[in-house]
DNA sequence: CTTTTACTTTAGACGCATCTAATCCGTGGT
DNA sequence: ACCACGGATTAGATGCGTCTAAAGTAAAAG
């Protein structure tokens, strides 16, 4: 029985725990969701009413489990309907989010159900971002770093990229940082500008700080002896 | 600029006229949509004041061209969200209104083309319904009957059904009712229970008036020789 | 330790969609 | 021609989500 209203500020809670950890400042879910601090401040206290968040006046505010979990369940949906967009409609990278959006309020468990197995329960969505399982467990993404904390000479697979905007999306798609491209760091510039070459055709693109902030990446797969088979 | 509450709205009363004709009572807006009369009165006040409907006070209620254009938008989203939950999502005839129903006001003009693509533009939704074309001039749909209205003997092809009873869906499709099928009245009793032999395999099944009022037939295909090749 | 500043919250209002209770047509029966 | 009754509308209230303006608080700066 929750608005989609409210979904949307669990949905903001959880993302911004997961980019600054707890608590959350009311001016940044404000600034996120587009509304004004007053608003939010007034929406935080129904949640809070309803168990779905924990909050200390003046300081900020953190999921409880039981929001967490609702959270998770629009996340899903969110990432579930990008995947299907992507695989089965034949949209773009960059199209889905806003789409996903509208959608993700209103689909029956049902549907969530059918997408998941015309996918084959995928476990992650085209921008790299982990699908809850239907279980809601927290997805784990530690091992993670973002690009603009790395350093001259790293050799990096992206894993994961904002889904928010789609002009970023265009550009990165057009530049080839998608997940699982190997890059390697090849200048740091001023104001964080990160330039790195590109997969196996050696491009070089420049990144700014911005957008370099929003981009994740894991360590290249070491050929790990113990879990690949021998050729 | 408009709600989804009144698109509902705007739905109904479309639904109505094609079953009544106009004006449209109130009363029966309220009861389509599960609301009280006065609420209606309020609301169709406002989409009086936004041009989508022409209403005389004490009398009844019509949809305005631009009025029918937004009811015949909804409308495709609809039925092409049941078509396509039946055929690419394994839905089974009688779930795909209530998802239908919700998802509806939400998809985008991209995601209903790229849907009316994956489907091959479709002309009719699962129930026999008419998709309203793109440009959504008025579907028509002449020539066809209510099967409560028929006599013993009529050879008749079902045309549609309604989609709003999922048990009754459930129990046409037990029947073998469904768009297509070639049926024969056999009887009528009183109270207008109407009993039908169906299709090929000679199933007789019994209808009950509530039931027979919503299924539209139309006359079986003559074989027509001007339009059919030779074999 | 005091003051300033940045951020948060309270106060009060608005529009939407809805309801109940009360009033108001319009028409069919006498 | 009257009146009663069914259906429609007005009146007024509620909850939600939002805003602006005003007041409050905490932490950094002096």
């Amino acid at each position: 029985m929750l608005s989609d209203v409210m979904e949307d500020y669990l949905k903001a809670i959880y993302t911004l725990q997961m980019e600054q950890g707890p608590p959350v400042s009311t001016s940044d879910i404000a600034e996120y969701l587009g509304k004004t601090p007053p608003t939010v401040t007034s929406m935080v206290g129904k949640l809070e009413d309803r168990g779905l968040v924990d909050r200390e006046k003046y300081k900020g505010v953190e999921l409880t489990t039981e929001g967490e979990t609702v959270a998770l369940e629009v996340l899903r949906h969110h990432r579930l309907l990008e995947a299907y967009l992507t695989e089965h409609l034949d949209y773009s990278w960059s199209e889905v989010h806003d789409e996903a959006d509208a959608l993700e309020h209103h689909i029956s468990e049902e549907f969530e159900k059918r997408v998941a197995a015309a996918l084959g329960e995928p476990e992650v969505d085209p921008h790299g971002d982990p699908i809850p399982s239907a279980d809601l467990t927290p997805p784990d993404s530690s091992g993670l770093s973002a690009l603009s904390e790395c350093e001259v000479g790293d050799r990096l697979v992206v894993a994961r990229v904002s889904d928010r905007d789609p002009a970023e999306l265009e550009y990165l798609s057009e530049a080839g940082v998608t997940p699982g491209t190997t890059i390697e760091v090849t200048d740091i510039a001023p104001f964080g500008m990160v330039t790195v070459r590109v997969g196996d055709d050696g491009r070089e693109q420049s990144l700014p700080e911005s957008v370099a902030r929003t981009i994740r990446v894991r360590p290249p797969d070491e050929p790990s002896s113990e879990e690949v088979s021998p050729a």
